[in-house]
RNA sequence: GCGGAUGUAGCUCAGUGGUAGAGCACCACGUUGCCAACGUGGCUGUCGAGGGUUCGACUCCCUUCAUCCGCUCCA
């Protein structure tokens, strides 16, 4: 990790922005704990993409740069759905892979991608990994594209035979996958890249999904997930939102909340945990309109990370390329962010803005679909020719009384991340410079230049000396801006200029000082973080000036 | 999951098979009247956790957990 990312990991803890989750009993893999000033700092990202993506949207007014007027509306949805959700929704049998791993090469392998196939080489032998028998015939594998051209050269070079005998080889039975061939035989296997037959290991389900138990008495039939999106919950309460709200379309239904993946590889502090919290619009409007409503959320949610301060410079909206897409998806944008912890023009992913067709609706209709030959859309079917699983069967279409006509709605998904951008946030903010002491002679300062929307703390009310009266009055000016509902730290311990600096370390905006001149004159001065200048102002009119320097 | 490194006070780090240290931070009192480290005094540790070897382990060995780096994975 970069020392500057340490540097902020080590401030996030020293301050108590971020602690590592149970860390007297030596911590939690994947999981984080808020301390006080980050709990503050988090709560402001939410309170802030609420407000302005939700509950401060006039749907009245089409935004200046939106295809037209729109509403918005907010749900809160349990961590745990009906397991068939996560069936239909394609998240149970992705994230349900059986892997393997080679003790050779140390890779894994997903089985169902492994194929395989018997081959013998007249009397040519390959050595079996634990017992050093010498095996005459091998099961072969590839992962390739051109299995049957892999799998040749694979069994040339483990017999170490040339190329041109490929058609010496003998082989037996037709090639299959590895998910069809039983764990007894795995020690004839030659895994990919291998030189020996039987390293790899049995097979383990890989559960991206957390499983949990519902009822007392639970056993593995009452197994249930907790959810890795906050999107389904929208999804599956669409129909519930529209015959209760009288929203008409384009409209968009709104959550934030927690959701959990057993991430293979936690890592870079917060950016990849096992617990983490979602802020996810679905946005639901005519097919026909919805290409510009897709480039409208894309440009709309790049925007929003820029009005909360931060740079364009390290921030990249990256279109994905045809073939990156999911299966499901007719166009996706990343909102990315250059982390500290990333190399130099690498970005780490903040939010995921989908363009996701009728997939999610259709789906919770029909039941799971798949891509076919033709690269349409249709529900999977099992071997029996049933859909492999099974949709509610609900209407979820959408009647438009204006044009008279039903139809599925298309879903635009700007999906963000609460704790991405929470550490995205204090990346950005976190600045050293240097600023004169009381001699004029430059000091090394640590300050967190936090938007003032999202500062943990917004003022901070300092008596200058702690005599004649000044802690008193300082007393009066804090309880007052508590009043206004503003997050105030009051502090009268050490030197002025130190004070100063604890502030500026937790990236308070705006420190209020009273002096001798209060006690005549009843002016107070306020100081801003990042210009160190000082204003005199009435200490009676201290809470409207904090509010409005806070809004402007 | 694999390999390597690391784990000592709130933070940054010394340390030795024989009773645990420094600087900073923090707290109290004093001083100070607007940009940190002035004076005096004070607090702080199951040396990541568990087990073993030893008369004795922070130190040596094993296991485990966590963090960092590389590989793998990234829906």
């Amino acid at each position: 990790m970069s020392r500057s990312m340490e540097k902020i990991v080590a401030l996030c803890k020293r301050r108590g922005f971020i602690f590592q989750n149970s860390e007297i009993y030596g911590g939690q893999n994947g999981f984080w704990d808020y301390g006080p000033l980050g709990t503050e700092l988090k709560r402001n990202v939410r309170d802030c993409w609420y407000r302005d993506m939700v509950s401060g949207h006039n749907e009245l007014v089409a935004p200046k740069t939106a295809p037209a007027k729109y509403q918005m509306v907010g749900v809160e949805t349990a961590l745990i759905m009906n397991p068939q959700v996560w069936k239909c929704s394609g998240h149970y049998d992705l994230f349900h892979d059986m892997m393997v791993d080679c003790r050779e090469s140390k890779s894994r392998f997903r089985l169902d991608q492994i194929r395989c196939r018997w081959v013998s080489f007249k009397d040519a032998t390959v050595k079996q990994d634990d017992t050093g028998t010498e095996l005459s015939k091998v099961m072969v594998t590839s992962t390739a594209e051109d299995f049957h051209e892999d799998m040749t050269s694979e069994a040339l070079r483990v017999f170490g035979q040339k190329k041109k005998y490929a058609d010496k080889l003998q082989w037996d039975g037709a090639a299959t996958t590895l998910d069809k061939v039983d764990v007894s035989e795995f020690a004839t296997v030659v895994a990919p890249g291998a030189s020996k037959a039987g390293t790899l290991t049995a097979p383990r389900e890989f559960n991206l999904m957390m499983k949990t138990i519902i009822g007392a008495l639970g056993t593995d039939d009452d197994a249930a997930y907790l959810r890795p999106e906050t999107a389904q919950g929208i999804f599956v309460n669409f129909k519930n939102v529209v015959d209760s709200s009288r929203v008409k379309l384009p409209f968009g239904i709104c959550q934030v909340g927690k959701s959990f993946r057993n991430e293979i590889t936690p890592r870079n502090f917060t950016f990849r945990s096992r617990e983490f919290e979602q802020m996810e619009i679905e946005f639901f409007c005519r097919p026909d309109e919805s290409a510009g409503w897709y480039k409208y959320w894309r440009d709309t949610r790049f925007q929003w990370y820029q009005d909360l301060g931060v740079s364009k410079d390290r921030l990249l909206l990256r279109d994905h390329h045809a073939d990156e897409l999911a299966h499901y998806s007719v166009g996706t944008a990343d909102i990315e962010y250059a982390f500290p912890f990333l190399d130099a023009g690498e970005y780490g992913e903040l939010e995921g803005v989908a363009h996701r067709g009728d997939f999610d609706l259709r789906s919770h209709m029909e039941g799971k679909l798949t891509k076919n030959a033709a690269g349409e859309l249709e529900v999977e079917l099992n071997e029996d020719g049933k859909p492999k699983h099974r949709g509610s069967g609900k209407d979820l279409t959408y009647f438009d009384d204006q044009a008279k006509e039903r139809f599925l709605p298309h879903v635009i998904e700007p999906s963000a991340g609460a704790d991405r951008a929470t550490l995205a946030f204090i990346c950005e903010a976190y600045h050293e410079d240097q600023q004169p002491d009381e001699n004029g002679v430059l000091q090394e300062r640590l300050v967190m230049k936090f938007h003032p929307r999202l500062a943990p703390v917004k003022a901070a009310v300092f008596p200058l000396i702690k005599k004649e009266g000044m802690p008193e009055k300082a007393a009066e000016i804090f309880g007052a801006l508590k009043a206004a509902g503003l997050s105030c730290q009051f502090d009268q311990q050490g030197a002025i200029g130190r004070r100063y600096r604890r502030q500026d370390e937790i990236g308070t905006p705006y420190c209020i000082t009273v002096d001798g001149d209060t006690l005549t004159d009843g002016t107070v001065t306020i100081r801003d973080r990042d210009s160190l200048q000082q204003d005199r102002i009435p200490a009676d009119r201290i809470v409207e000036e904090v509010l409005s320097r806070l809004n402007s």
